[in-house]
DNA sequence: AAGTTAACGGTACTGTTGTTCCGTTAGTAT
DNA sequence: ATACTAACGGAACAACAGTACCGTTAACTT
């Protein structure tokens, strides 16, 4: 697909191709959201997105490539966060936005396609990774206003305590298959604190 | 595929239909390590199985029931558990145990294409539910007996806790791609203890 | 506002994945 | 041992995902 020269959609940015790209990143959406993922045929993007097979193809190539360049979209489009005033609250706050967005239908079902692409992929898998980064960095703010505020040991690592509120949400979408409820996001949030007050979290070293 | 009559496999179980099932489910496993879920060929499957293609497709028909199957081969073939005496002592035996499989090349990337397998299947995401399961499983009675020592309080779900453990270090693997290192086993282990220790993990209601 | 060319889109093609057909092998029953 | 048939295996076939070609559209330049 790369081939000699630069690839399409960066030397004429403007009009037509951006309006292709929301298109076609809408559609497979849709699809991954649909279907899952290996069931994406970008035959059948390129004709959700009401754009020509060809273009799909030549523009993106294959289904992980697709899916690193509607994590870039997603990633773009940020969220706001909510400020309680205490640590157990906002991480609280966090753990409830986290699940409801995997238990929402189409949400949860397009965030599996798109782990589910990762793995396949080295470059998709960066994506994703890059992706985690940038909301977790979104969070992080509030873990850092916990420790200035006393109630958390200096030097804990503000990322490290924020993964740990979602981590058990994820693991239930993708493996175990557990509840994913608001019960379950506030025992996430609540031993993601405990966890930070009893100083695990503490960068050691570097 | 499956068709009026009974499956491939069912009423003559013996020698030769149980040593096609073990060499294909063995060239399923490394073929999955080695290029992941998405490029799983099952003609690819057969020739490695030295297998006929058409018996894959009879037997099987596609990836995720594949899939499947091999999920089933894996849950039975259970591992022991070390019992050290103390709450965090076993929690952290399971954390490395879980942490050293993860980080192994070929089982890391067996267990990645396998939850991307049950992303896209119904029945494939059961049987990757009751692998957990079972895994789960062995491993609760450690948790029962720090209850029965009064080292957590009483109600603690046990299952629970030890999802706890391995939460942390399978969002690494598949969202994140933070490090798996023994670091991260014992810091997972300690703060499933401290959120079991601090009763959140305790049955409410039910 | 006229020219240049990046990027799009339709159609015809190719290669791989999955299916069908039928003959062969080997478990199980008597 | 012999018969019966479930399950396997090879080869020819079909369908569809992905590619190549080339004419058309529209973004950017001067």
């Amino acid at each position: 697909m790369a081939l000699g020269g630069v690839e399409p959609g960066h030397t004429r940015p403007g009009g037509r191709t951006a309006r292709v790209r929301d298109a076609v990143l809408r559609a497979a959406g849709d699809a991954l959201a649909e279907h899952g993922m290996d069931a994406l045929d970008l035959g059948d993007v390129a004709r959700r997105a009401q754009v020509g097979k060809t273009t799909v193809y030549r523009r993106w190539g294959t289904v992980p490539i697709l899916v690193a360049d509607l994590l870039r979209d997603m990633a773009d489009q940020s969220l706001p966060r909510t400020e309680t005033g205490s640590l157990l609250g906002d991480l609280t706050a966090n753990a409830r936005l986290v699940q409801e967005t995997l238990a929402d239908a189409r949400q949860g079902a397009l965030f599996k396609a798109v782990i589910a692409a990762a793995t396949c992929d080295a470059a998709t898998a960066r994506a994703l990774h890059a992706f985690y980064a940038t909301r977790v960095g979104e969070w992080a703010p509030c873990v850092e206003q916990a420790v200035d505020r006393g109630e958390l040991p200096p030097g804990t690592d503000p990322h490290e305590v924020v993964r740990a509120v979602s981590a058990p949400l994820y693991y239930s979408l993708l493996c175990t298959g557990g509840a994913l409820d608001a019960a379950a996001a506030d025992r996430a949030a609540a031993a993601a604190a405990a966890a930070a007050r009893a100083g695990l979290h503490v960068r050691s070293g570097d």
